[in-house]
RNA sequence: GGUCGGUUGGCCGAGAGGUUAGGCAGCGGUCUGCAAAACCGUGUACAGCAGUUCAAAUCUGCUACCGACCUCCA
């Protein structure tokens, strides 16, 4: 499959052919969590759809390098010079160490993106872990002459960087406007320029994580960690990096700045951002604290959650929307998506029972082009969703028996289905494992249908109903069917 | 206040100058002992006002409302 796809690139506006720099290599870098808390709704959107684009850019022939850091050390609550380090914040509230804080949050993160079936990075790599790379990299922007020592701190220059450069291309600001009407916060007099930027900070007495530098005792600044890391795995310059639209600014802006003063040219050569999750129409966030964790989700134990989502609907419930478009939280939703998610799994399963006809009259070719042609056009999923669920009328119709399909049409739809359903979408079956105690429930189960099959042929639907009705109490949903029954669990 | 984006049927959510998005819910039907599922059929949708055009939900302008970023957030 040559790759035609076109992506939405977040520095011209535009949708654009993707072409990496050294084919069939792709360098890819998303910015991953801070973790200081346990990972809520709005960390599974980047973390789907740069799981979406990994999947089908490996699906497509490409060699991706995956990078997703951990950020363990610099990002402040706030930017004044005697701003928290979240981490450490934490850790004293816990009364724990902040290495022990960011093990426990880094576990907790990697259990919640299995569940959701994100295959891992190839590499993840800690701020905490790249202190002096972080350090070759500010004394490079300072020799380059756009970073100043203060007090033990380093800023970025942004005025005289914008002398020479775009300070503000990514985000669309104006350099004008950003020095009138950056928030003047309190405490940050060691800046020339409140639009600077911290590239180290001095470490206060009282501050744990802090390492020794030409500067004195400090820590690196949160922007400087992701331009350090990129550009240590993926090369000077790379293809993709991702995030989310609030980092956009000043988190990847400031990345922008940080590599071209130290490398003289731009780091990365497609940005994508993915859109925010919202509750009740407002972006679901820390500092609000309208989130909902995944392990709540996927629980049902928070008060506005009717009930309990499993990982798949969440990531059929996101893969049904455009990444770039905001994303809506409501019960009402997420019940749609359980059902619909359901409806396209059983019709997945069902396409393995098909048998193959000397007639056909069905059209895969044409349904598997419009699949390519929706996720092609800027990872389109909601399209592709749409004609998937074309492909489920058409499916249960040959499960019917009411069309036809040839044997060289049938292995093309199941490897149509199997493809995007599985190694693309990523959503996998949540039906019961094969273990032991779930087999002996299966024969279980025969066992008690059988005799429910006999109650049927004597026509004592008394008995009959008896049985599915009690099972039903028990959680089981029968299903008669021509062939005999079909059972699923609740 | 500045910058940017949005407003689509009962709900979610695509699309984007003329042609059915799709899912969920609803309604009618087929099938089935009954269910369920499935299949078939079914919706005066595009915030308002004005304009451009043979044609506008889609382009332009204005208005209203909502949101994001501008301070930490995926």
């Amino acid at each position: 499959m040559e790759n035609n796809l076109i992506i939405y690139n977040t520095l011209t506006r535009k949708k654009e052919v993707f072409a990496p720099l050294n084919p069939p290599f792709v360098g890819l870098y998303v910015c991953g969590p801070t973790v200081y808390g346990d990972a809520h709704l709005g960390h599974a959107r980047p973390a789907i759809t740069f799981d979406l684009l990994f999947r089908y850019l490996q699906y497509t022939g490409f060699k991706v390098r995956y990078i997703r850091n951990i950020t363990d050390v610099g990002h402040l609550v706030n930017d004044a010079d005697d701003g928290e380090d979240k981490i450490e914040k934490k850790a004293k509230l816990d009364q724990m160490e902040p290495m022990e804080i960011v093990q426990r949050y880094t576990n907790r993160y990697h259990k919640s993106m299995e569940q959701l079936n994100t295959l891992s990075p190839s590499i993840e790599p800690h701020a905490s872990g790249h202190i002096i790379e972080q350090q070759e990299l500010v004394k490079k922007i300072i020799d380059n002459g756009y970073a100043y020592e203060s007090n033990g701190s380093i800023y970025f220059d942004v005025e005289v960087y914008s002398k020479k450069y775009d300070y503000g291309k990514l985000s669309g600001r104006k350099i004008d406007e950003l020095f009138t009407n950056t928030r003047q916060l309190e405490g940050q007099e060691e800046k020339k320029n409140p639009a600077d930027f911290a590239l180290w900070k001095k470490a206060s007495p009282e501050h744990i994580m802090r390492w020794p530098s030409p500067w004195g005792n400090g820590f690196p600044g949160w922007h400087l960690e992701c331009s350090c890391m990129s550009q240590k795995y993926l090369g000077d310059t790379f293809d993709i990096h991702g995030g989310g639209l609030d980092l956009q600014f000043p988190h990847h802006e400031c990345e922008i700045a940080q590599s071209t003063a130290a490398y003289g040219h731009e780091a990365v050569r497609y940005w994508i951002h993915n859109n925010m999750v919202t509750i009740n129409g407002q972006k679901m966030g820390k500092s609000l604290g309208n989130f909902i964790t995944l392990d709540e989700l996927f629980s049902g134990k928070n008060n506005v959650l009717e009930q309990a989502y499993s990982p798949m609907t969440v990531r059929f419930f996101m893969l049904q929307a455009h990444y770039r478009s905001p994303l809506d939280f409501s019960n009402d939703a997420l019940k749609a998506a359980q059902k619909g998610y359901e409806r396209m799994m059983a019709a997945v399963k069902a396409l393995d029972k098909i048998k193959a006809t000397s007639e056909n009259t069905v059209d895969v070719d044409n349904l598997s082009t419009q699949c390519f042609e929706a996720i092609n056009d800027d990872l389109n999923t909601p399209i592709l969703i749409s004609c998937l669920f074309d492909g489920v009328r058409i499916i249960n119709s040959l499960a019917s028996g009411a069309e036809k399909i040839d044997e060289d049409n049938l292995v093309k739809l199941k490897k149509l289905y199997h493809d995007f359903i599985f190694d693309i979408l990523g959503l996998k079956n949540e039906e019961g494992t094969n273990d032991a105690s779930s087999q002996a429930l299966g024969k279980v189960i025969d066992l008690v249908m059988s005799i429910r099959t006999e109650a049927k042929q004597k026509k004592d639907w008394a008995t009959s109903d008896k049985i599915r009705d009690e099972l039903k109490g028990a959680g089981i949903i029968v299903k008669d069917t021509k062939e005999g029954y079909e059972w699923s669990i609740e």
